[in-house]
DNA sequence: AATAAATATGTAATGATTACAATATAAAAT
DNA sequence: ATTTTATATTGTAATCATTACATATTTATT
């Protein structure tokens, strides 16, 4: 699972900015066939900030796309994920969000504003009572409460 | 939030074996009527390890409660999460879990056979980047892989 | 008992996700 | 290049959890 694709992941997660060619060439180091669709759901991943769930993703990619099916966006974001090149994040129950930046970091949700931001954590730091028999494949953080931008209006 | 109810809590969602009466005084001194449905939806709650959905709860009260409703059982989770003496925890993306152990702990699902288990963390020890502006409500760990159970098998 | 307030119920609506069959595209083989 | 095969995409319909809302029931108050 954490092969020498890592590297790439690294390099592809940390800035926002690649074109699309290396979006063809990572799919393809991931064993992923790099249609068009593939290629832009992948680029509107890496570029959106805000873990976005399947609606935007389509609403964000239909005008390009015109012949765009939602059914595709599930179906290439199962794959992806399948790959490990993205991150299914459980901020709330009824809507699944995305994410390709599959580094550890954990999340915050606002309960006013409903934003999601990214924070790093030191996940090593976790002591845990988990048996060594349980193999843990992803971990995930997640916080709520109030954000700056609401704690300063109320 | 963190008022004097602090220690029921404790006294409750550490051992499992409590009577009906306790938990009508126990709704009551969170401001919470004790309806018939209402102690038995939270009895369900503190009895089940396994972090049941609406509708494991519903199917597991509808016999001692033929009248119970669906709609009964969503209105009175959400009163226990707004009182705060229940957590939606957020297993999976499609199905909204919930637990009446309130104390800070994680949750793991295996991959596998689906099963959660509670696990103790260190939540104290996570160092973040978050600046102070956020106010941090809740905080959830969830780490998932392969129960020891399915490894033994595969 | 009568009235008011709080709870519970049932049905219908919403909205995300999945299933599945059909179409289109790309790759391989002859 | 054409046929064949596999892969990817699309659209429609079905499913399922959740919510909205109006009605009925229970509980509390006078």
């Amino acid at each position: 699972m954490y092969g020498p694709v890592v590297a790439l992941k690294g390099m592809f997660t940390m800035n926002g900015n690649i074109t699309i060619d290396n979006v063809g060439d990572f799919l393809k180091s991931n064993n992923i066939k790099p249609s068009y669709q593939r290629i832009k759901i992948f680029e509107y991943l890496l570029h959106s900030k805000d873990h976005p769930h399947v609606d935007e993703i389509y609403r964000a990619l239909i005008d390009r796309i015109p012949t765009l099916s939602k059914t595709t966006v599930y179906n290439t974001l199962s794959l992806f994920i399948e790959k490990g090149i993205a991150h299914m994040i459980t901020i709330e129950g009824n809507e699944i969000r995305y994410d390709a930046d599959t580094s550890e970091h954990g999340h915050f949700k606002c309960d006013s504003c409903g934003r999601v931001y990214d924070f790093d954590a030191e996940f090593l730091d976790i002591e845990t009572n988990l048996s060594e028999s349980f193999i843990v494949s992803q971990k995930d953080i997640f916080f709520r409460g109030i954000c700056p931008a609401c704690n300063i209006k109320n």
